[in-house]
DNA sequence: GTCTATATACTGATAGAC
DNA sequence: GTCTATCAGTATATAGAC
């Protein structure tokens, strides 16, 4: 990575962790130059089309970066009943514990923007088909059917984004605790 | 109601719906008082702590004409998990079809808030214990236990709020549905 | 109680020197 | 590629006439 990489990267992390605590309208582009480190006449050079490129990519990152990490969670337990509770436990801690450095990942961008921005409600959607496949991928290798493992990975998503919403907005661990609960339930 | 309670009635229920649809930070208070017909000199003599109180109130709105929702939904059919998938498939009708006109009740806000304005997360974290507290109530009537239904609760709201920002963000019915299908299995 | 005018700060975005 | 200065617009909030 030569600078120009640097400096751009450096952005798009900035916005990625501030997107996710604030949103996109909370989030200026002053305090992302300003925490990125980067030189903050440079943005409109790396992004010339403004804040709502940077969004893109930011959410593209904050995908990346979660996909991995629910892919790397999977790996660690073979039972995928197991694995996925695990997974779960940890998240509850995240959003609970880690108080003011903790968001929902890309939710409060995708309900600010989805009426907005097509292109960065796209960015969304592909986040959330990303967090999907990932379970579905840990469900097939254990000999669920493709369908049905495809159809559980959209309910398992869908249940851990409600339940760490609420989990996040009323600081108590008990939803993202019952979703781990019903994971046996919902696999057997 | 006087006119005092009328303008203010008018500016909460702007709010509430505009809050809901772009996010807080998303809306400002010249928006608000334009679509709310009021006057926007006195939006400060109704809310002299400004916009923070104004999503207060919108917010206790908000969740008192979801959670009537909620209630006059389940009332409909005795059977649990028959009111609950038909009440799931409403708001799957809803998040996809309505486009322009519809958003999550409450999670912008909360997403956007939690770390910047304790009080508005209060009223957040309000508003989706009136939600559980709704499913929780329909669960006792019909004999399961105390404890065991507010359980349900919890996990039924966190499941309703995931599935409906993916349904929404993605335009596809599929995780609301996914969800419904779910119900009568977490309910055996 | 209503409404206008305005203060002040910040927003996203741009131009141009270096 | 970097950085500063600055644009026009809008944000929240306030002061004061009526």
């Amino acid at each position: 990575m030569n600078k120009k990489g640097n400096s751009r990267t450096k952005l798009i992390q900035a916005a990625s962790r501030l997107f996710q605590l604030q949103g996109y309208h909370g989030t200026g582009l002053n305090q992302i130059t300003k925490e990125s480190g980067a030189p903050k006449g440079s943005l409109y050079y790396y992004f010339p089309n403004g804040k709502e490129q940077l969004a893109i990519e930011a959410v593209h990152l904050t995908a990346a970066k979660v996909t991995d990490r629910i892919e790397r969670g999977l790996e660690k337990q073979d039972d995928p009943v197991e694995a996925i509770q695990h997974l779960i436990k940890d998240l509850a801690d995240q959003a609970v514990k880690d108080g003011e450095t903790s968001g929902v990942p890309v939710a409060a961008v995708a309900l600010e923007t989805t009426h907005a921005s097509e292109p960065i409600r796209q960015a969304c959607q592909a986040a959330y088909e990303q967090f999907q496949h990932a379970f579905a991928k840990k469900l097939k290798v254990n000999g669920y059917p493709e369908k049905r493992a495809e159809e559980l990975g959209i309910l398992i998503n869908s249940m851990i984004e409600g339940a760490f919403l609420v989990s996040f907005t009323t600081k108590s661990k008990n939803p993202l605790r019952l979703v781990a609960e019903q994971i046996p339930v919902l696999l057997k």
